[in-house]
DNA sequence: CATTATAACGCAACCGGGTTGCGTTTGAAT
DNA sequence: ATTCAAACGCAACCCGGTTGCGTTATAATG
C-alpha cells in the first residue's frame, strides 16, 4: 500500500490538505462514497465545489472510478486494479441503504449480442439486493 | 398491440390528453425517453410536474420501467414483457449520444457470487459503446 | 531562502432533474 | 345531472452538480 502523498505525486496532483484527507477516506472505505458521504466524514474544513473538483481530478487520473447509484447520484471508489480507466468489475447495489459495493467478478464481453451496427466497448453489471446490515435489520 | 385507451383503463388510469400522448410516444419509441426527451416531443401543452407524476404512475403500474442513464438521469421504456415490475433484460448505453436501448438478452442470477451475508434479488447489465448513428457520425 | 508560475482553492451564482403542497379541473362511475 | 377522487397546474423548494473568477498555496527554480 503506497503512502497517500506518493500516490498524489505519482499522478501529478499537489499534496493539499483536502486531497490527502479525501484519498485517505477512500483507502479505508468498504463501499462507494458520494459527495455527501465524503462531506459527512471529512473533519477538515472544505468547500463543496473544491470537493467536486477533487473527485473529478481523482477520476481523471485513474485513482478512483465513478459509479452511478440507484438514485442517479455519483459514487466513487478506489481503483484497486491500478489506473485502468476501464474497470469492468461488477457492483452490488443495496436496495435498502442505497450502498454500492465493488465485487471482483469480471465479465466477458464476447457473448453479448448487440443490435446490428452497434459497437460494444465495455460492460457493467449491477447486482441488486440487500447488503449484510440491511438484511439483518429488515 | 392494444389500444392506448384500453391500456390505461386496464391499469386503472384515467384517459387524459397528456397520458394518451405520452403513452403513444412510448409505444413508438425505439429507445428510452427522459423527461426532457418527452417534453420536446409532446405537441400538447402540459405541466412539467404533471409529466413527472405521469411517469411515476406509469412505472408504478408496470407500463414503463425506469433506467438510470450514464448521466444519472431517469429514462423510461415501454414494458414489452407484460407488467413484471422486475425486468431483467440488458440495456445498451451509447457513450456518445447517451441514448439507452433495451436488449432482449436475459441473464441468469445463479452464477454470480456476492459477499457473505448479501442477498441478491435481480441483475442489471449495461453494455456501453456506440449506437449505429453515432458510430457512423464519428 | 526568495521568487515565481500555476494548480488548487473559495465563493457566488447558476443549472437541471426531481419533489411537495395545495387549490382547481375533469374523467368516469352513479 | 350529480358526485368524488384522480389528475392537473402552479409556486416554491431541494439537491447534485457546474461555471466563472479572483485569491491562496504548492512545489519547482535560481
Amino acid at each position: 500500500m503506497d503512502k497517500i502523498e506518493e500516490i498524489l505525486q505519482q499522478h501529478n496532483l499537489r499534496n493539499t490538505k483536502l486531497r490527502k484527507a479525501v484519498l485517505t477516506l477512500f483507502m479505508h472505505a468498504d463501499q462507494g462514497l458520494s459527495h455527501l458521504d465524503i462531506s459527512r466524514r471529512l473533519d477538515v474544513p472544505f468547500d463543496r465545489v473544491t470537493l467536486f473538483r477533487t473527485l473529478h481530478a481523482f477520476e481523471e487520473s485513474g485513482i478512483l472510478h465513478k459509479i452511478i447509484d440507484l438514485n442517479g447520484t455519483a459514487k466513487y471508489a478506489y481503483n484497486l486494479q491500478g489506473d485502468l480507466k476501464e474497470h469492468s468489475h461488477a457492483h452490488f447495489m443495496c436496495l435498502s441503504c442505497e450502498g454500492v459495493f465493488c465485487l471482483d467478478h469480471i465479465f466477458p464481453l464476447n457473448e453479448l449480442k448487440v443490435p446490428k451496427g452497434f459497437s460494444k466497448q465495455s460492460i457493467d453489471v449491477q447486482i441488486k439486493g440487500l447488503c449484510v446490515q440491511c438484511r439483518h435489520i429488515a
